[in-house]
Order: structure tokens, then C-alpha cells, then sequence
DNA sequence: TGTACATCAGTGAACGCGCGTTCACTGATGTAC
DNA sequence: TGTACATCAGTGAACGCGCGTTCACTGATGTAC
């Protein structure tokens, strides 16, 4: 049974980040300030220490939320496709990432973006970090189960270099469709981060970007095995 | 003929740029002052404003810069590869590219990272921009001309959505080969970033790091039907 | 149930910082005759 | 070649800003007896 004072507190906890989660929507977040924070919550810039210890602290709580909300997202969108269609559920998963990317772009650039100045994420963020990752990794191991033709690769794929992603993907997924895999993670978040930062103006005509990525992630999908 | 005081102002400038890219090998975009730079130089920080009308011209002449140091270095080292070769082409490309970032990875943050807050790059910076893109547009038309084998691609590529893309490639560029290009610049500039801020800690060994990067971009290049 | 004390939340002032940009100025360089 | 004036480079002080963080404090909430 929680006193009231720790009720307070958790719901200005939640307060707090939810006024950090709003300045997110005007502001990256280089700019996101302890100050800007306390203000829109009506509190002392001082109070704020209290509940966070410092700028760095309550970054990091914004990133685990962004992380789990877009881990969130991709893994709603995923699991209402039928599970024996990868091709289907990898799409899902990339429309959804990108969607939450461009709803959320400066979220999407604290967890994907440059990192902030001076922060240096603690080993905290991980598992809300791996969410996407492992969502893939699981897609791909049963695409493999499944039977899906392997896409042609080149020899020597360095397996070693890959040892834990190798260990997660468990001994069924070969090393070269495993790596593969990263590479679709990469290439998915790549793309959103073109898209938000303007490298594909003059590529992409925007009134079509929707069919545009679509399209794109479709291949990518074929390139990866999983349709 | 310049004038005495023509040539300082141009060294000058030079010597200014070299301090911002000096500042650069320490501290990332967002973080580069115009008085640190005059201090750098020696000059008193409005000295600068004689040189640079503000702190975000510094910033546009910096990133044409970097942009043209990447396209530098890329060109040449997929220069050095026999014309027929479009796999060694491509994979001279990604090695040049990644090297170029990891050695100056906040250059590599400047043009392809989350842009500046509050900074709008000029129309100027597209030539510089465009280099690398460029010569993988250069490359993918090789591969086609030469007779490389088209991969396969899902049927509905948009082709609409790629308009300046497709114009740019020429007719003899299957629209779905052109995309797929794209998408090998997406990948790279994903790849390095990934590798450059961290998300690849625990996937990727450290020390095996160039021979993973290498076969990706190997397994990279067989997608995009460049081997 | 009531009292005495300890814990905690929140305040507001202050510190120290560095930034971009402006401005009136001095002195040197260039130009026209 | 020499002079008179215009142009330009560079200075240093100042403006105004917002930031993260600390600290001594007040008053409210919780706890032990």
C-alpha cells in the first residue's frame, strides 16, 4: 500500500516525463532543457532534482520510453499479421517504425539520431533498445524454420565477428541470413533517418513516399529471405 | 591579380574553416562555436563576422566541406578499381566511405547526422551533397550496361514516386534497379552511422569490425545485382 | 488518539558559464587624381 | 610620386539570453511511542 506521498510522487514522476515527451514535439534533444521541463510542469527548475538527478538521468528515462514506445508500435503492428506470411510481418514492421518515426522524429532522433553532446547512455537503455532488433530476430528465425530459399550471399561470411547476435539467433538460423537480418535493421532505421532529415528530397517524391518505402522495404524483404 | 589585402582575407577564410574543422575532431556540430573557432585563430569573435555573416554560413561552409572530403575519397578509391569490376567498385565505395567517418565522425554528423537545431542547409550544399549518391548512380548503370543480372525485385515498383531519380539513371535503368541503388546509399550511410553511435556494441566484434563491414557490404552489393 | 521528531518536497535566489551578435572605434590598405 | 579620401579588417566592450546545478530555507507529510 503506497503512502500518499509516494503517490505524488510517482504521478509528478510521470508528469515530469510527460512535460519532457511535450517539449520533445517542438524541440530536439540537444535543446530539451531541465528548465523548459519544469516550467511546463509549474515547478522550481530546482524541484525537478528531486525526482531526477540530473539532465542526463531524466534523458535517459525519455529514451527508454521513446525506445519502448516505438518497441511498442512495431510489435502491435507485427503481431496482428498472420504469422506464417514474414513477408507480410516485416512490412508491418517497417511501416510501423517509419510511421512512429515521422510522428515522433525528434523521439526517433534521441534513440536513433546523433547522440546528445556529453550523455553517454547507460547500460539501462538496453533492453527497451533491443526490442526492435529482437523483433527481427525472431521474424527471421521463422522465415528460416519456415523454409523460406535462402537469398544468394558471398562466401566466407566472418561468423566470429558476430558472436552474440549468432548465439541469440540460436544454432537453426545460418550465419549469413543472421547477419543479413542486421543489415535489414540497419537499413530500416537508415531509411526512416533519411527521410526525416531530408536526404531524399529529389529522390522520393513526398506525395507518393508512402507507396515509395513500401515498395522499398518489399525488396528489402526479398533481399533478407523473407518472402 | 589580387590585391595584397584579397589574399589575406583568403587565407584568412582558410584558416578560419580549419579551425571549425579542428573544432570538429573534438566536439560535434551542435557544439561548434564561432568564439571558439576566433580563439582558435586568434581573433576577437566579431572579427569573424567580417568573414562569415553568421554562425550558420560557417556551418554551410563546413558541411560543403565534409561533404566534398567524403565525395573525395570515395571517388578516389572507387577510382583505383578496374571499370568492370562493379562488386570491387561498390565495395571500394563502402570502404572508403566508412573509413571516412570513423576517422572524422563529427564531419560524418554533420552531413548525414540529426541536422543542427535551428539550421537550414542552403540549395549550395547539394552539388557537394550529391557526390557519393552520384557515383553509385554512376556505378549501378555500369553494372546494368555491362550486363550484371538483375536481382530480384517485387513486382509495383513506383516508379512514379522516383521521378528525378529515374531521369538521373537514364533509360537503360530498370526503375526497380535505380531504387535498389538508393538503397545501397540508405544501408551505407545507415551502416557507418550505426557503427559510429554505439548500436552495433554487442552485435558487432570490435576487433573483427572491417572483415563484418566488408561482407556485409559484399552481401550488400549481390543484392543490388552489382555482382 | 496525541505528541515529538524525522523525513521529504518544493522554493527562490544565486553561481558561473558560454554563447551569438552588435556597435562605435582605430588603424591599416587601396584608389583616384 | 604624392596626397586626400574611401574602404575595409580587426578590436574590445557590451547586450541579452538561457542553461545546469547548488543551497539554505519553509512547511507539509510520515513515523514511533
Amino acid at each position: 500500500m503506497a503512502t500518499a506521498r509516494e503517490r505524488v510522487r510517482q504521478e509528478l514522476t510521470r508528469e515530469i516525463l510527460e512535460a519532457g515527451r511535450r517539449q520533445l514535439a517542438t524541440v530536439g534533444p540537444v535543446e530539451l532543457s531541465l528548465r523548459a521541463v519544469a516550467r511546463e510542469v509549474g515547478l522550481a527548475s530546482s524541484a525537478v532534482y528531486r525526482y531526477f538527478a540530473s539532465r542526463d538521468e531524466l534523458l535517459t528515462a525519455l529514451i527508454v520510453e521513446a525506445y519502448d514506445e516505438l518497441g511498442d508500435a512495431v510489435e502491435r503492428a507485427e503481431a496482428a499479421v498472420p504469422r506464417a506470411d514474414h513477408g507480410a510481418r516485416w512490412a508491418a514492421v517497417c511501416t510501423a517504425a517509419r510511421a512512429w518515426g515521422l510522428a515522433h522524429p525528434h523521439e526517433f532522433a534521441l534513440v536513433y539520431g546523433t547522440p546528445v553532446p556529453g550523455y553517454v547512455a547507460p547500460r539501462s537503455t538496453v533492453p527497451a533498445a533491443t526490442r526492435l532488433p529482437r523483433l527481427l530476430v525472431a521474424l527471421l528465425r521463422d522465415a528460416v524454420a519456415a523454409g523460406r530459399p535462402a537469398p544468394v550471399t558471398p562466401a566466407g561470411v566472418p561468423a566470429g565477428a558476430y558472436g552474440d547476435l549468432l548465439e541469440i539467433m540460436g544454432p537453426d538460423v545460418p550465419a549469413d541470413r543472421a547477419v543479413l537480418g542486421m543489415e535489414g535493421w540497419t537499413w530500416l532505421v537508415g531509411r526512416v533517418g533519411f527521410e526525416l532529415h531530408g536526404h531524399l528530397v529529389g529522390v522520393v517524391d513526398p506525395a507518393r513516399a508512402d507507396a515509395a518505402y513500401a515498395w522499398e522495404a518489399a525488396a528489402m524483404g526479398t533481399a533478407l529471405g523473407l518472402t
